[in-house]
RNA sequence: GCCCUUGUGUCGGAACUGGUAUACGAGUCGCACUUAAAAUGCGAUGCCCGUAAGGGAUUGAGGGUUCGAAUCCCUCCAAGGGCACCA
């Protein structure tokens, strides 16, 4: 036992060299068949825990068997580098955002990605903070902008006072800022830059169908925020002014006779131009109080209803009902018409309303056509319709058509398509972001800063972190006045940033093209590579970043910049690392602030890089949680040991031998004991390669194979000892398995297997394997005979009833008839069936034989 | 409230299309090696009854389909996640 496996004494070695050969690097256009695998990339906070490190072992474990399956691999990094925690850094220490980020980066990459043995192209690295990036983010919006897809509007937006900017709709959660739970958004009117996502909501919608890559959750997650209603508009006139009409957006135009009143939003323009003067001051108080609530505050309002009428009526266009108007905040100015038509007898929430203020419940649509009399709470279920003219007698289904086009014909609405989904508000009141290209010129309005001027650069010198009174742009002359790019006259730069989202939704394109100083990416290259063939990250961005990214390629594809529609073929998300936390004395998501981190830095040194891989990789599928336990990953470590002690050994002994490692073995010459070791490097090898592949990614079982593989070798060596003299002697069986075993182990453990590969000292390079010398990240995948992946003798269950009764051996292949009769024949199947007559026997081939009785 | 996911030994988890439930690992116990411990190797280890041979129940609970169900269907329970006054 002359050395220890002692993974510190080579990890690193092996990163280094790895580097230098140049290993990892992707060819573009290159003749092998490409295979573009990615992850998400980091926002570069400064220190990454175990955690963390799930999500790109998994990613590069991918990477790494499609190298050997011959494929043209791009595996690219890259850093989400604009964002709040390096501002926020930046006005507590004295720290410029700049600096601090670009440290975390250099550790980040150096000390914690590359330890953990990624095999990145870092070449291709990208950071969103760099103006050899951000200027083609730049160019991009203007793109948007050219086409009419950035707009500037007026809207009611949610500001987090925390981080003293507006969030998009998709970082509001619970009515808080995603990144501060504790801190209600509040909304305010704003004018503000937006991406008209919108404009996509159908196909974004339907092409999630296309998606059969992505798990199911997530596309129903994007399915139910895109949102699509079908349903009608309508018109109501208004009784006093006849040239006034309030439109309303409903889902159940078959139930518009029972409309016993209309409600707008406090927000609508329409309550100040409706309201009438007896109720005005009561409408007012009504809109102030709405106002100051908080989004959260109108959420949880037990659902209870309030408003006030507003001494208007207007007239049903189909019966020529005239019904009250009222305000209340249960209708949202940003969804539909910001009006809603009521309908107490067959709506929820306009049941609770109704009934607060007494408004008449009128029955339209009842299961038999016969009205109940008395609701005692709204019926939302199909049935005809009931007191509705002449559409009365209709099923509901189809009275939705109907009405809708009757509407149409009598120009009193029309069919509409409604989402949920709203444009993307992108602009931030913030410093480290990417600015928008625009400058505002009080003679020519908003004007584009022309293309050949970009970037336009964040000044990194002499800017003030407050964290008060708005960006430290404004307060900038020298950067923020400039001249109209139109009329040459004084101008102001625009001084909101955009979302970091932006950086990232096309991140994935500058990485088939990355050092590119002529354009943001030649489309030849971005065809070449996209789409992604995998993407890996976590579940929180089912919504977020995967939804904007896949706006941004549409929007794209339609400029004519690239060829796919789809980015992303394949998405993994893998789920959360957890441990006990002494804070709150429960298991949770790993964090600093919880106390249940493990450092990366300590756990490498003490077990090495393999270890913490195979941990991850073992103690859990990857869409699973996964629990962190010291325990398990010290088993791990006694695994590689347990390879180590082997392979090393054996080499020392000269039983393994480099000539035999690739020998191909005629079963039928060796030995029982050595036919089966072959059989279970074949079994092994075949079930590690469907464990690999894209169809099940289920790498806890695929180290669990090779986990019984070296069991089996230990055994196999354990029989040898009984014959010392054996144990002096070449084994080709021993070379041939260990040789595999190593192969088959390089993507999830790459340094031990590295290491031991090269201690195996193969003989010099030949055709087939013109890398021998250099590395076995540069092998081929192993090839398994499946002849040899099955036993020609095997046990035959036999029941009785579909209980286990017996096993008897029997030969691979044996006729229905032999299974039957040697079941029959079994004295415990006897004894169980004791004489009573047989209904049928059912066998399943070489697997078993079921008695009926 | 609606939608989705998950319930298997002491623990993490296996069981591919219905066909030997508990692979693999952790933990525990025993043996070997050792002055001793650690490390390592070997063995045992889901539950109940039994000294044993052996027998019985068992995949959150209950029912169903089937020769046969962890796997398919229905009802319920629990945990986690998403959406939530979206008209």
């Amino acid at each position: 036992m002359e050395s220890q496996y002692s993974p510190k004494e080579f990890d690193e070695k092996w990163q280094a060299y790895w580097d230098g050969l140049g290993i990892y690097k992707a060819i573009d256009d290159d003749k092998k068949p490409k295979f573009y695998s990615l992850v998400m990339f980091p926002y570069p906070s400064g220190d990454l825990h175990m955690g963390h490190m799930r999500v790109y072992t998994i990613s590069d474990v991918i990477s790494r068997h499609r190298r050997m399956l011959g494929y043209n691999v791009l595996n690219p990094m890259g850093w989400d580098a604009f964002g709040l925690p390096a501002e926020n850094a930046a006005i507590k220490r004295k720290l410029h955002p700049e600096k601090w980020t670009k440290e975390n980066i250099r550790f980040m990459r150096d000390e914690q990605l590359k330890k953990l043995g990624t095999s990145y192209d870092w070449q291709r690295e990208v950071t969103t903070c760099d103006s050899d990036y951000y200027r083609w983010t730049q160019w991009l919006f203007l793109k948007f902008y050219e086409k009419g897809l950035a707009v500037r509007k007026e809207a009611p937006v949610n500001w987090c006072p925390e981080c003293h900017t507006v969030l998009a709709n998709e970082q509001v959660e619970n009515g808080a800022c995603w990144r501060h739970p504790e801190t209600p958004v509040e909304q305010k009117m704003m004018s503000q830059w937006f991406l008209k996502i919108t404009h996509y909501a159908e196909e974004l919608l339907a092409d999630l169908d296309t998606l059969k890559g992505w798990p199911e959750r997530v596309r129903v997650m994007q399915q139910n925020w895109i949102g699509k209603s079908t349903g009608a508009e309508l018109h109501f006139t208004v009784e006093s002014k006849p040239n006034v009409q309030i439109k309303v957006f409903t889902t159940r135009p078959d139930t518009v006779y029972g409309v016993s009143y209309l409600v707008l939003a406090p927000e609508n323009p329409l309550v100040q131009e409706l309201v009438s003067d007896e109720c005005r001051q009561a409408v007012q108080k009504y809109v102030e109080e709405s106002k100051r609530k908080t989004e959260l505050d109108r959420m949880t309002t037990d659902k209870s209803k309030t408003g006030v009428p507003l001494g208007a009526s207007v007239i049903n266009p189909f019966n020529g009902d005239v019904v009250p108007v009222y305000v209340s905040d249960y209708v949202l100015m940003s969804y539909g018409t910001g009006a809603v038509m009521g309908v107490p007898a067959h709506d929820e929430r306009d049941f609770a309303f109704a009934s607060a203020y007494n408004l008449p419940i009128k029955e339209v649509i009842a299961k038999d056509g016969k009205a109940s009399g008395s609701l005692t709470e709204a019926y939302l279920d199909e049935g005809l319709l009931i007191n509705s003219g002449k559409f009365s007698g209709l099923s509901n289904n189809k009275a939705k058509e109907a009405i809708t086009a009757w509407a149409e014909e009598n120009q009193a609405g029309k069919k509409r398509v409604q989402f949920r989904l709203r444009d993307w508000l992108i602009s931030r009141q913030r410093y480290w972001g990417c600015p928008i290209p625009l400058v505002h010129c009080a003679s020519c309005g908003i004007q584009p800063v022309p293309e050949s001027t970009l970037p336009v650069i964040l000044p990194v010198e002499g800017v003030e972190f407050t964290g008060e009174g708005g960006s430290p742009l404004g307060r900038m002359p020298e950067w923020l006045n400039v001249k109209c790019p139109s009329c040459g006259g004084d101008a102001r730069r625009e001084t909101d940033t955009m979302d970091t989202f932006i950086d990232s939704s096309w991140y994935f394109l500058r990485y088939a093209d990355a050092t590119n100083h002529e354009e943001a990416f030649s489309k030849a290259r971005v065809d070449y590579w996209m789409p992604v063939d995998q993407y890996v990250g976590g579940v929180e961005h089912a919504i977020l970043h995967l939804l904007y990214s896949r706006f941004f390629t549409r929007a794209l594809k339609d400029m004519g910049l690239v060829k796919c529609v789809e980015p992303f073929t394949n998405l993994l998300s893998q789920g959360m690392v957890t441990m006990y936390s002494p804070v709150s004395g429960r298991i949770e998501k790993m964090s600093k602030s919880r106390g249940n981190v493990v450092g990366t830095l300590d756990f490498f040194k003490r077990y090495g890089a393999d270890a913490a891989r195979l941990f991850t990789l073992f103690a859990a599928p990857p869409e699973q949680e996964l629990e962190w336990s010291e325990d398990g990953a010290v088993g791990q470590h006694r695994f590689l040991t347990r390879i180590w002690r082997l392979l090393t050994d054996l080499k020392e002994k000269g039983v393994i031998d480099a000539s035999l490692c690739r020998a191909s073995l005629d079963i039928n010459q060796l030995p029982p004991a050595e036919q089966q070791l072959l059989r279970l490097v074949h079994k092994t090898i075949k079930a590690v390669s469907n464990d690999l592949s894209q169809e099940r990614y289920v790498f806890n079982t695929a180290i669990a194979r090779c986990m019984e593989l070296v069991n089996g070798l230990y055994k196999y060596v354990a029989e040898l000892e009984r014959e010392p003299e054996k144990l002096s002697q070449k084994s080709a069986v021993l070379s041939f398995a260990a040789y595999n075993l190593l192969l088959i182990l390089a993507p999830m453990a790459p340094h031990i297997t590295e290491e031991l590969y090269h201690r195996l000292d193969l003989p010099s390079s030949s055709p087939d394997y013109p890398s021998d010398k250099d590395s076995i990240h540069l092998n081929k995948w192993p090839a398994y005979d499946q002849a040899l992946t099955v036993d020609n003798e095997l046990e035959l269950v036999l029941q009785v009833n579909g209980k286990i009764v017996s096993k008897v051996s029997a030969s691979r292949g044996i006729d229905r008839s032999v299974a039957e009769s040697l079941a029959l024949e079994d004295d415990k199947i006897k004894s169980k069936i004791s004489g009573q007559p047989v209904k049928k026997v059912i066998v399943v081939p070489d697997k078993l034989v079921n008695v009926v009785i």
